[in-house]
DNA sequence: ATGACTGCAAAATATTTGCATATTC
DNA sequence: GAATATGCAAATATTTTGCAGTCAT
């Protein structure tokens, strides 16, 4: 899936944002990583194409995008939300060993929109805790790095 | 569903846990609750009782809880984790507006224990996010309030 | 010029850690 | 009495806020 500047430019204006420098270096930075990164992981890599690039605008950027849609924020990981650019419904598998995120190709079958006991549902999230696949071999070391980005 | 002090102590021997006067008092308050307590709101409850309480204790005791399978933590809020003392599968929802969570009498299709993809299974979550009934009725100054405990 | 966006610094919140004291068996 | 649990204070980490400077129209 390539996005291109025009593609991620139109995806902005679509939604009634508008597209500066900034907010076209973080939306392409979380479309382009499967890898559910954090404010803080995005800050690391940006400043070094955006250097003036503070938290503050990388927060309120992203709770825009999320409240548009364009992103979600996941609460899995506790005291760290997380962005997923992947808005199609699946399910996460988090890791409580090396703490990823990992994308689940399962749709969930209570997915209801609209209303649910006069609640109105605007989002739906289903996910999975444990020991993932890598970590269960031995060779975890190079995982459990990513416990803090 | 009454618990009395002896049904605790008996849950928590059972489970291996040394059932001390603490961990006896934090856990009749998150059984008792079915509010989904955050660390904050169970110390201001709790130091009336046992006022040397500290929040180290509490977050102790409530990982300990979480680690044995006695209650769940919930990590919906963000930035908060809140805590679950019904510990049988039901799904919750999250008002963005006053931050409750409540409970769904929902089961996941989903729920498998056990491996999924290679991958090991120990906790499903389930939750939609929106607005609330009672936030959609126009009462929603008193919800409001909880937003911060 | 106006209004929206950005970013620095400081504040507010939540959680973790070190270590001394107290409790339980 | 040894091992474990508790609690205070300090340290970390994350997120929010106030405000001044910038950018685009």
């Amino acid at each position: 899936m390539i996005t291109t500047k025009d593609d991620l430019k139109d995806m902005l204006v679509s939604k009634g944002v508008k597209p500066t420098f900034q907010r076209l270096s973080i939306l392409g930075a979380v479309f382009e990583k499967r890898t559910h990164p954090t404010i803080k992981s995005l800050h690391g890599e940006l400043v070094k194409s955006v250097p003036t690039l503070s938290k503050t605008t990388l927060y309120s950027t992203l709770e825009l995008f999320a409240h548009k849609g364009i992103v979600t924020a996941l609460t899995i990981d506790p005291t760290k939300v997380r962005y997923d650019g992947h808005t199609t419904p699946h399910h996460h598998f988090f890791c409580d060993h090396c703490a990823r995120i990992i994308d689940l190709d399962l749709a969930c079958a209570n997915s209801r929109r609209g209303e649910f006991e006069g609640h109105r549902i605007s989002e739906v999230h289903g996910y999975f805790k444990g020991i993932c696949k890598e970590c269960l071999t031995k060779d975890h070391k190079k995982h459990n790095l990513s416990r803090r980005n």
